[in-house]
DNA sequence: CGCTGTTGGATACTGCCACTATCCATACTT
DNA sequence: AAGTATGGATAGTGGCAGTATCCAACAGCG
């Protein structure tokens, strides 16, 4: 196959290519003849989880290209090239400043760890959990309160979403499939999740309140959406 | 209060909050004195809002003025400002092409609304499903088949979410602060969820295969993720 | 063999966006 | 009166993801 073939199949074009290229997100190791390179399905694929990568999960292209250099990386056992892809992956920088909302946020966290019962998480300074304490700390500074109970839902819908996430990437059957699985589910697949939430919300509200029920003027001391609101809201 | 006085309290730089009155995210009617202008709570709390949805909820800034315009529109009832205000915030654009991946996703959108019980979803174009077929679609798009099995799981912690977070937008007792709490919940909450799906990961992972499972070189056929995997995973 | 058209590679440019910097005449403060 | 801050206007910055252009070296064809 050869850039022109590769950028019909991919829907990318040949210009885009050749910049993943030169940023290394794909492999250079095309088997050049001569000056004329021969592309195979894998570079298919390839491509295919950069674009979902950089275009529908945001990340940008150095963010890419670390998550696909420890993909790839022969040094590494299966086991560590999973790891080190998914750690590369998008983050916030870790909370630097120890400011009170920061500590404030902390503080939250580590008492959402204790009741969540998640152990294990402060054994040495965690990336994930990082971002997660510079998320909120954001919030806290910006004068939305965080405290624990706040952050206690979604915690639980958390290990709930990873309990459903972890089976896809299990049934994969090659290394390679693993690691495209495991990258694929943790920044692709975020819209979908978040795409789905709006929805729920209309649903929730319609259960909550009932469809017919009448509009209020005025500030509601009720229901917050109303029919027309819920129509409006979600369209 | 005067510029210099927001800007120390909000910790935005009186060149930006300048930046934000022209782009009409702020309220200009700030009372004017002669050539003077005078800033009162009201202000610091709607720049608090505009920065959680530009900096923490990255919402392009044409995108939060049509969301700050709704939720202060006079004209429009509480009902609809809440509404309007929460419509106006950002999704992909609808599915416009009528391509393959689209029709697949939409298919496979549609058997999903179906077994959740999600009702009433069809009556008229809705734009949050619309994003999320649109999201689907990206990925089938890339080869990653998304189908209703698969999107199931999501539909449903959706739906736990929604519960969650339908109660706090309740408690708010004004009507300003209902609009402020959907907006906030809608988008700057966002990375709140995210930021805990990764040490969620981690800790399903640990629940599933052991802190101290040995490691095993190679392919592996059943834990995917290994202790030194998952320190680097996640730190 | 020579011709046409494509290839990879290098370099420079574009467009978008969220700011940011500079000026300025006015008006408030002391 | 002197010094400073203000709002308004205009133009510039920096980062980033691509895109456009040129080029010499081929490949396939008759």
């Amino acid at each position: 196959m050869r850039l022109a073939e590769l950028s019909e199949r991919s829907g990318v074009s040949t210009a885009t290519i050749k910049y993943y290229l030169r940023e290394g997100l794909l492999q250079p190791d095309h088997r050049v003849t001569a000056t004329q390179a021969e592309y195979g399905e894998e570079h298919l694929r390839r491509l295919r989880l950069v674009r979902a990568l950089i275009r529908i999960g945001k990340v940008p292209v150095a963010v890419a290209r670390e998550a696909i250099a420890a993909a790839d990386d022969p040094s590494l056992s299966h086991h560590l090239r999973l790891g080190a892809a998914t750690r590369a992956l998008p983050r916030e920088p870790e909370p630097a400043e120890d400011d009170a909302a920061t500590r404030a946020a902390r503080g939250s966290v580590d008492a959402l760890m204790e009741q969540l019962g998640w152990h294990g998480m402060h054994d040495e300074p965690s990336p994930a959990l990082g971002t997660h304490v510079t998320s909120v700390a954001a919030l806290v500074r910006l004068g939305y309160p965080c405290d624990t109970a706040h952050l206690l839902p979604y915690g639980r819908i958390a290990a709930d979403l990873a309990v459903a996430e972890l089976d896809p990437m299990e049934e994969q059957s090659t290394a390679a499939g693993q690691v495209e699985a495991a990258v694929v589910l943790t920044v692709p697949y975020e819209p979908v999740l978040l795409s789905l939430r709006r929805p729920a919300h209309l649903q929730e509200s319609a259960r909550r309140f009932g469809i017919h029920r009448p509009l209020s003027d005025g500030v509601p001391s009720g229901p917050v959406l109303s029919v027309m609101a819920r129509a409006r809201l979600y369209g």
